[in-house]
DNA sequence: TTGTCTGGTTTTGTATACGATTTTGTATAC
DNA sequence: GTATACAAAATCGTATACAAAACCAGACAA
């Protein structure tokens, strides 16, 4: 599975959005830091145009805030955002499953235990970036094994969302927990039981919303204060 | 209910985009429609920066294609993604309707009544354009009642493609029909029969996809040969 | 007839330029 | 010492200009 956010990119214009994008999702880009189009068009060697059309495309993707005469700066999901994600990811990805379990081939498990396998190995290294997203390529990689485009196109946008808020609220969030997860998911749809797959699915969705500072009143005001929040 | 596509639009880019939206989505502008990009510029008397800036938000949501170097032209959703764009909107309006059927309010009922009342309107009409803009609307008009934005947002897209799709491969697709469950699925909700409302929601949208050309082998030769068919 | 080449025309891709708006810095008044 | 006013810098929004690529029509050969 191709890592870069779009390795198929061709005009210019993609391999830009795709670059800033990829450093969104990887945490290289905090959230809520300001992208003035001058810088990041020097950085790329490129026009102006060319990055403002690229951030169009990632305003619509809701990675980037875009305020008109404002400029563009990295997203910053609400907690209410946030929870609305978890939301329309709970309504997708239980009935996905559920499909799933059900018709999926052996050849189409052996490509989810590979992932799973790198997967794991991500989450024993020290890296945080690489292992957020591929916690989250496996949810996709689940709606392109099904065949659906549609499906893994909406999926990858709310997932993406998800990392972004992961960033902001992260707390006691463990990656190797929710890989975990991952590994009970796939045995349960591998033993075709169908009730369990959906369950682990809910409570897997559930956990990861869990693990983040949502509840909180005091969470949006320290965001308001401290948005240049680092890695710390 | 706004009824153009945003009424909110601030920049000329939004406006120059929403416009052409509007245009798709109200089958103004046929599905394989060559999109040029000075034309459109100089008949909204902006310059070709703008229209292109729309042009690639409209394609992000796959309302047009955009090939490089070889221009925009509205989408023609295939068979295979028509019915992927069901499957995704099953996965997500029956969760959808279950919570709603769940939780809607007398007020939220009253508001859901007021849209049917102008849609049954619109469907006694002879202008095809608004009534199938109004039978969209009632899907993301619920999710917007909800209060979930994001669950809006992934809707209406999904909503606009399937306009597309229908404009596409429509034969025996019924206005008045399409309404009429409209009204029973709220008469489930508003008698809190959260069973019946899920099972009518189901029946809807697989209606609504039967209704339509998919099975014919014949119809992706028809599209292949025709592509520019308008209305007939 | 069918296919291919070739010139000109159209259309897209990118860069640059300039006016408009916002933000920042500084000085002055209270 | 704080606040307001105004100038300066930075940044965005849009238009225009030019280069490169795609398209088209007619000519010519098989």
């Amino acid at each position: 599975m191709m890592n870069t956010a779009e390795l198929s990119a061709q005009s210019v214009t993609d391999k830009v959005a795709a670059a800033i994008t990829d450093a969104i999702i990887k945490h290289r880009l905090a959230a809520g830091t300001k992208l003035v189009e001058q810088n990041l068009a020097t950085m790329f060697g490129v026009s102006r145009t060319i990055v403002r059309q690229a951030l169009i495309r990632l305003e619509r993707e809701r990675l980037i805030k875009l305020e008109p005469a404002k400029g563009a700066s990295v997203a910053m999901p609400s907690v209410q955002e946030t929870r609305q994600i978890f939301t329309t990811r709970r309504y997708i990805e239980i009935p996905m499953i559920t499909e799933f379990a059900r018709t999926a081939s052996k050849a189409d498990i052996k490509l989810l235990r590979a992932h799973l396998k790198e997967e794991q190995k991500a989450c024993l290294q020290p890296d945080v970036r690489d292992r957020t997203r591929m916690l989250a390529d496996f949810h996709v990689l689940i709606a392109q094994i099904m065949g659906n485009t549609v499906l893994a196109e909406v999926l990858s946008q709310l997932v993406s969302r998800t990392s972004l808020a992961a960033m902001l609220y992260q707390s006691k969030f463990s990656a190797e927990n929710s890989s975990n997860e991952h590994v009970e998911l796939l045995d349960a749809i591998e033993s075709k039981n169908i009730e369990l797959a959906t369950q682990v699915m809910t409570t897997h969705l559930n956990n990861v919303e869990a693990s983040l500072h949502l509840d909180s009143s005091l969470t949006d005001m320290r965001l308001a204060l401290m948005p240049l929040a680092s890695t710390h």
